[in-house]
DNA sequence: GTGCCACCTGTAGCGACTACAGGATCAAGA
DNA sequence: TCTTGATCCTGTAGTCGCTACAGGTGGCAC
């Protein structure tokens, strides 16, 4: 039941060794006690910390987003108004996003349907990228 | 009718002044003539290229992309199949890109909604986020 | 005590730009 | 012709979110 070693939480979180002392650095995951040889030793709260930011970030939450819910008081306490703020303010830009590729996705699948083919002079798909 | 400087090419593209000068470096604008002093003369044929290059890195398309549609001939030339196969494979992108966004956004709205928004000790945002 | 893996720090690389420093050139007015 | 000031030049370094490496130490089993 002693400590956990960086390689044995990045095998339990799936992210990488370089990654976690980089989230370290930047003030996202909390700095770890040390060993007197001065390795990190980690506990069951970072597992679950990691574990957390790995997935909002996989989500598309910004580090900064993470950072915020994490500063909010983390995994495990208290659910507040300002976490479902964030999660929706993400949503927000998750349906912006959505809106422009739909736009973009009409546009491109009615040009490439006009477009020849062949190796006329004219081409749907250059008029549209000339055009704008 | 003499040629145009690098800052009227900007204007007239909305292009950064740096941002042309990397893509020259990087192959995606052919090197213009230069004056006895080493300053760049572009003409039409540039405005009309860096138009095009600007708007298909701003449709997604990827920079290796905007060099091959370049090197098929560019605008104003003859269109090809490849053209066409580029821009069907960047719709596709687009289109796996929209199902995952549309995934999220589900995931997030119906989270957000089971959200109480209170203090209580269960948040469904959190518990989204730590239980993958 | 020795072998070896895991760990440490610090630095550099990625892509696609952007920003700056320090200097040269151009065009227009006096 | 000279000067002024805007524009331009090159080269280097910064950005973000990591990732990768080099060169050196720690921990632990045998």
């Amino acid at each position: 039941m002693t400590g956990i070693p960086i390689g044995e939480l990045s095998r339990r979180t799936g992210v990488n060794i370089e990654t976690i002392r980089y989230f370290e650095k930047v003030g996202i995951l909390p700095p770890p006690p040390r060993t007197g040889g001065g390795h990190r030793v980690y506990d069951e709260g970072h597992v679950r910390a990691l574990g957390f930011i790995r997935r909002a970030r996989e989500l598309g939450f910004t580090p900064d987003e993470v950072r915020a819910i994490l500063n909010l008081g983390g995994p495990g306490k208290a659910c507040c108004n300002e976490v479902r703020d964030i999660a929706a303010h993400h949503l927000e830009r998750v349906r912006v996003k959505m809106a422009d590729l739909g736009q973009l996705e009409r546009l491109l699948a009615t040009t490439i349907e006009q477009c020849s083919g062949g190796t006329a002079p004219d081409c749907a798909v250059i008029d549209m990228l000339e055009h704008s």
